[in-house]
DNA sequence: GTGAAAGCGCTAACAC
DNA sequence: GTGTTAGCGCTTTCAC
């Protein structure tokens, strides 16, 4: 710590200039080439560092970036985090993380405190929205990038993806396998995720042509391993004391799908000889999970990448209309559903 | 967007008070209680969000907290980020996430980027440190709280662990299980961590009285998962040729365990019967891994809520030596070294 | 207790 | 092309 401060008048004062010139020099706003040698020489003998709270008052403008997520430690989230940081960082911005908690209340409250002036735009990712987060939003006084569902229509920027498809690739693989008696385990119905991905299973295990022999899900109480954990106890018993027991469970995401390989287990089943399992956000630990895991992809670090990008283009045209980007699920084929090594 | 940013003379104009007035009776500064209620209610009417800005420029402080990391991908720094956000988000702090890069470079550019005035402090946790970095630290214009080890004894405040005797603990706890052909599997040598964890596992093994059979090390190019694979390979294939083989790995975090793991089961190797393994760092992704690892705990998030807290009472009380937080690493013993269900 | 005024560090508009 | 000056929004003296 320590070193006072310097500023730009103690530079212009060594060099021999006048403040605006030693400005217009470091910042190469037409000065001869002779003022700005000198000014230049004068700032690193100083050791000048131009103050941002000063320059940002004056540009009003802040070249910071805020995150907001319910849950930091979520490693979709670290995805995004580490995406968007890595695209506005190569762009001269800063990136803020803000924990929104996980209601909406506590996510207003987050908005409100960041529209001080403080960061320049903001990349959300609510896990629950509701008439007044969206209100809050569009009132917000800076431009707002939405990653996931809103009910706004075309009101923001956003990047969305189709987990309900995503759902039902995952029904259509465990079909493709020969699976008959399907469980599906899910987070909380009030979240956005958790809604969209039971609307997927229903509509997938719903069609007239569905194949399958029996159904059943069940709502986990958080989107952890340790609540599928519990929820896939739950949904394995029911089904096994009701006959023939799952051959297969979709998982709402891979901490959920972790928690239900490891019921699976508890109770002697084989992971997937006699039942496969699948999640969905094709994370780092389901890569490397034993067995690997069938997992679909709604491709975390391109939405990140995608919401950054959309928000620095807004802050160069602010104007411009609303963009919308969508980003395709795919299901990536694992351990977890395949037997033996051999394909569907 | 958009909504015109209200600003404080318009508040003390709606109110019919002085510019001075306005400020005091919105920060509680000795003001009448009839000059607080119809300043608060002009504020209200108006939807006066203070700007950020100008208080800093005025304040001198950002209230805003850098925490500085080479790769926010790790599941260690991601702990820390969490623990370190809650603590300053208490306080009425924001965060802000820099990466260095994994050079002293890089990470020396990111500490002159941070000094201007844009974040009242830093912690950092550097993964190499050398004199150059420690230099720019100490002339930074802002209170540093460093996570590691540094050169520079009691320059800064710090919290530090002594991973080195972690790495005696897992030793120790393989002997014990009666192993006697250990592996270790290292990252990169020229990082803190790296050198520390090869000191320890060095010295467990040199001791007069080590029991052990045969001993062997392996450095893999990076702390991840991939290169502990690879690394891994090469270790057990080097000591398969020349005897028994391994039936131990201490792996020097838990991505490197993972990764030898994974090795190991590629040659038909069972973890634990035929090969105990060990990680370091006590991740999440550790304890839902099946099997689930042993692994050395350095309190990541212990260690970033105290960084937090000692950058914190540094921003209150200036002058104060530096202080140093130490945090004792803890084995916790898991399925990865446990021959069934039993105890060491 | 309140109003008036100065000034944090910077950039840009204005003269010359 | 350069110097001078105003002012971004705020807090905190300084008078009264």
């Amino acid at each position: 710590m320590a070193s006072a401060r310097v500023t730009l008048p103690q530079v212009a004062a060594r060099a021999g200039v006048s403040l605006g010139s030693a400005s217009r020099a470091l910042n190469g706003n037409g000065a001869s080439p002779a003022m700005v040698a000198r000014v230049q020489a004068a700032a690193r003998e100083l050791g000048y560092q131009p103050d941002a709270t000063g320059r940002s008052l004056r540009l009003r403008r802040t070249f910071q970036i805020a995150f907001a997520v319910a849950d930091i430690g979520n490693p979709v989230y670290v995805e995004m985090l580490t995406a968007i940081q890595e695209v506005v960082a190569e762009r001269g911005y800063r990136l803020v993380v803000a924990t929104t908690g996980s209601t909406t209340g506590s996510t207003i409250e987050m908005v409100q405190g960041l529209s001080s002036g403080l960061v320049d735009g903001l990349v959300i990712s609510p896990l629950r929205v509701d008439a007044a987060l969206v209100t809050e939003l569009r009132a917000a006084s800076m431009p707002v990038v939405v990653i996931g569902r809103t009910l706004a229509g075309e009101a923001f920027d956003a990047v969305s993806t189709d987990s309900a498809r995503g759902i039902g690739q995952a029904v259509a693989h465990v079909l493709g396998l020969g699976r008959r008696r399907l469980g599906f385990l899910n987070g909380p119905l009030d979240t956005t995720p958790g809604e969209a991905r039971q609307r997927g299973f229903d509509l997938a295990v719903g069609r007239e042509d569905y194949p399958g022999d029996s159904v059943d899900s069940e709502v986990a109480e958080d989107f952890t391993v340790t609540a599928g954990l519990v929820g896939a106890r739950a949904l394995l018993a029911r089904n096994l004391a009701r006959g023939a027991g799952l051959d297969a469970i979709v998982a709402a995401n891979d901490l959920l799908a972790i928690g239900a390989i490891k019921a699976a287990r508890e109770l002697g089943l084989r992971v997937p000889q006699d039942v496969a399992v699948t999640g969905m956000d094709d994370t780092e630990i389901g890569k490397v999970f034993a067995p690997t895991l069938t997992s679909v992809s709604l491709r975390s670090s391109e939405r990140g990448r995608a919401a950054a990008e959309l928000l620095l283009s807004r802050l160069e045209e602010p104007g411009r209309d609303a963009r919308r980007v969508f980003v395709e699920p795919a299901l990536e084929v694992r351990e977890s559903t395949l037997d033996a090594g051999g394909a569907a």
